[in-house]
DNA sequence: TCAATCCGTATC
DNA sequence: ATACGGATTGAC
């Protein structure tokens, strides 16, 4: 009674009454727009894009209007919007469609999208006035493309106006001056520009080239703030976007440029559903708002590489007299024959080509960077001889010291390993397997007396060191920058990366290497690399070359042999038996579709792959959407988790 | 014959 | 999810 006369008192609005609801419920089958009622009085401000709730199956929920109508195509009666939640439009039109592309090249639904697109509104935020539109910023007075072939007609095409699209290989110095050249470029010809790093230090690195003309957008700021500057770009106060991940979905008017920085960083895939990739929204982002695109990085990832050779992406290399200036001298140094003589610096596990390089950089007054693999002291054991894990002979767990020194014991059920040998070559003697960075800084004081040792990693990162003789001790990404550069680099345990049971290993671990050389200074300022790890391996080759095309290039046709992502379409879906089978059987999936495994996935878990070819990519996503609507609709109890072109295959 | 409960279906 | 309708069951 009470809700029919309520009803009956409200009156639709003259025009356009009807309002396209995107609806916030997580099914997978109600991922569609509703038709709802707008009363009179609240037609003035239902505009696209704004939040409003409503009645859905009997309860409140919030929704986006998407866009008004005359008249509906439902056949049944309309119920009225309950609320106007903000006339503020923050779900811009291109966002929209750009997050239904996103929704369904990632198997998820639009609420997902949004989700992760529109950041929770904070009505303080909204009430306050944004500063109107700095006027467009002079043409850029920063280092350009020039030490890049094709660079200069990247620029120019942006200076006309025109949406190039490339993948450039950074050389070592400046690269955000580099990212902030294009993107002035674009401002001063009057388009916009969204500029996606991995982390805070990175954008707090590119926000300061570009001043004024930018605004950062990252995760870490408060909800306040974060919805505040969400708005002065929504306002079109701000033209430049420089963030995290998330910004990729930043909604910048007349989008002239996408810059991604790093785009092999693990730090750009989504963990969130649909788990879709920076990287990858960036290509539909681009495609979509005829926008250019700039993938940029030392490292190529094997995506980039295969957009370059599908013709998507140029490829922008440094050119041979840029090499030659800006690259340090790069060396590896594989065995153990290589040690050095001088005990200490054995001990500290550093060959004589690394010791040599340290010695001679801090003679000359500059700091030595020095990267080992990962955090942590100790860990366990391996074989001296040949770097196999070594593990208990009674129950196969891992062996380690409880002190340097002390015999190894196994850690899971204490067995005394004094005895042990190694079952593949025989040795005796055991090694760190991984050796941390404290553990590392420690070594390397005894191994250098006097000279300044510090560590940056895991909790405690360094921003920057001064330019003075000092040993840096830092874990991948987390290497302090230097005023005028390193003046060496010692890539300590490169097979630890290497030996990553993980397609992307080779790829991952060049990735953290040239992050780390590139902060040396240049080869004729005497910068020196020097990679502890098998000279013959690729990953090896292409660092000593500095040619990361040529790896991402090898391992892409590797995975096109293998018939492995990005050379195919794949899914990875993980739920238990059952369920994954009752997905497949519903799914109606494409004709040529195979399927791996499945593996155990932790617990009752197990994990299945799918993929097609390339082209069937779409038809691939649609159909396991529509599984999984079919079994969202049928309250199926177990869930299934899909993730298309999931970061980590193996 | 009626109520309590179950199952399936639509959600505007 | 949640709400609703129709079928189904069980006790009088």
């Amino acid at each position: 009674m009470r809700t029919a006369k309520r009803t009956a008192a409200r009156e639709p609005a003259a025009q356009l009454p009807v309002a396209r609801i995107a609806v916030d419920v997580p099914l997978a089958h109600l991922d569609r727009p509703f038709d709802y009622l707008l009363a009179e009085e609240q037609a003035a401000v239902a505009v696209p894009g704004c939040r409003v709730r409503v009645r859905f199956a009997g309860r409140l929920v919030s929704g986006y209007l998407l866009d008004r109508a005359q008249a509906s195509e439902h056949g049944g009666r309309l119920a009225y919007v309950e609320r106007i939640v903000s006339p503020e439009p923050v779900l811009a039109p291109e966002i929209a469609t750009l997050a239904r592309a996103a929704a369904d090249r990632w198997a998820g639904t639009f609420a997902d999208v949004v989700r992760l697109a529109v950041p929770p509104r904070h009505a303080a935020a909204e009430a306050v006035a944004t500063p109107q539109a700095r006027p467009t910023p002079a043409p850029p007075d920063l280092t350009s493309l020039d030490d890049y072939d094709g660079g200069a007609q990247f620029i120019r095409a942006l200076v006309n106006g025109e949406s190039p699209r490339a993948a450039l290989t950074a050389l070592p110095g400046d690269w955000p001056g580099t990212v902030a050249a294009a993107a002035t470029t674009t401002l001063a010809s009057g388009r916009g520009v969204v500029v996606v790093v991995p982390d805070h230090r990175d954008v707090a690195r590119v926000a300061s080239k570009l001043g004024e003309n930018a605004i950062a957008l990252t995760a870490d700021l408060g909800p306040a703030e974060r919805y505040r500057r969400f708005l002065a770009v929504r306002r079109g106060a701000a033209r430049c976007v420089v963030g995290t991940r998330a910004a990729v979905w930043a909604p910048v008017a007349d989008l002239g440029l996408i810059v991604v920085w790093d785009d092999g960083d693990d730090l750009h895939a989504e963990p969130r559903a649909p788990y879709c990739h920076a990287r990858d929204v960036a290509v539909l982002r681009a495609h979509h708002a005829r926008a250019g695109l700039l993938l940029a990085g030392f490292a190529r990832s094997v995506e980039g590489e295969s957009l370059v050779q599908r013709g998507w992406l140029r490829s922008l290399e440094p050119a041979t007299a840029a090499r030659a200036r800006a690259l340090p001298a790069v060396r590896a140094s594989g065995d153990d024959e290589d040690l050095a003589r001088d005990p200490v610096a054995r001990a500290a596990r550093l060959p004589s080509l690394a010791w040599q390089a340290a010695r001679d950089a801090l003679a000359a007054g500059a700091p030595v960077l020095v990267q080992v693999p990962r955090r942590g002291y100790v860990v366990s054991l391996a074989c001296a001889g040949c770097r196999a894990p070594a593990r208990c002979n009674r129950c196969a767990g891992p062996l380690t010291r409880a002190n340097a020194g002390a015999t190894p014991a196994c850690r899971w059920c204490g067995h005394n390993a004094a005895d042990w040998a190694c079952p593949y070559c025989a040795a005796t003697a055991t090694r760190a397997a991984v050796v941390g960075a404290a553990r590392t800084a420690e070594e390397l004081g005894r191994a250098f007396p006097g000279v300044t040792v510090r560590t940056s990693g895991g909790d405690t990162v360094l921003p920057d060191v001064p330019a003075k003789p000092a040993l840096v001790v830092a874990t991948p990404g987390a290497e302090p920058s230097v005023p005028g550069g390193y003046g060496a680099a010692l890539l300590l345990d490169g097979w630890v990366l290497l030996a990553r049971a993980d397609l992307r290993a080779a790829e991952e671990a060049l990735r953290r290497w040239l992050g780390a050389a590139a902060l040396v200074r240049p080869g004729p300022e005497g910068g020196r690399v020097v990679v502890v790890a098998p000279g013959e391996l690729r990953a090896v080759q292409a660092l000593v070359r500095w040619r990361p095309e040529w790896l991402a290039a090898r391992e892409l046709d590797e995975r096109s042999a293998l018939r492995l992502p990005p050379a195919v379409r794949m899914a990875a879906l993980t739920g238990t038996p059952g369920a994954i089978a009752d997905l497949l059987a519903t799914a109606q999936l494409p004709e040529v579709t195979e399927t791996l495994g499945p593996v155990p996935s932790g617990g009752e878990q197990e994990r299945m792959l799918v993929r097609v070819p390339r082209r069937d990519g779409n038809a691939l996503a649609a159909a396991l959407k529509a599984a999984l609507a079919v079994r969202s609709a049928r309250k199926a109890d177990e869930a299934v988790k899909v993730e298309l072109d999931p970061v980590v295959v193996i």
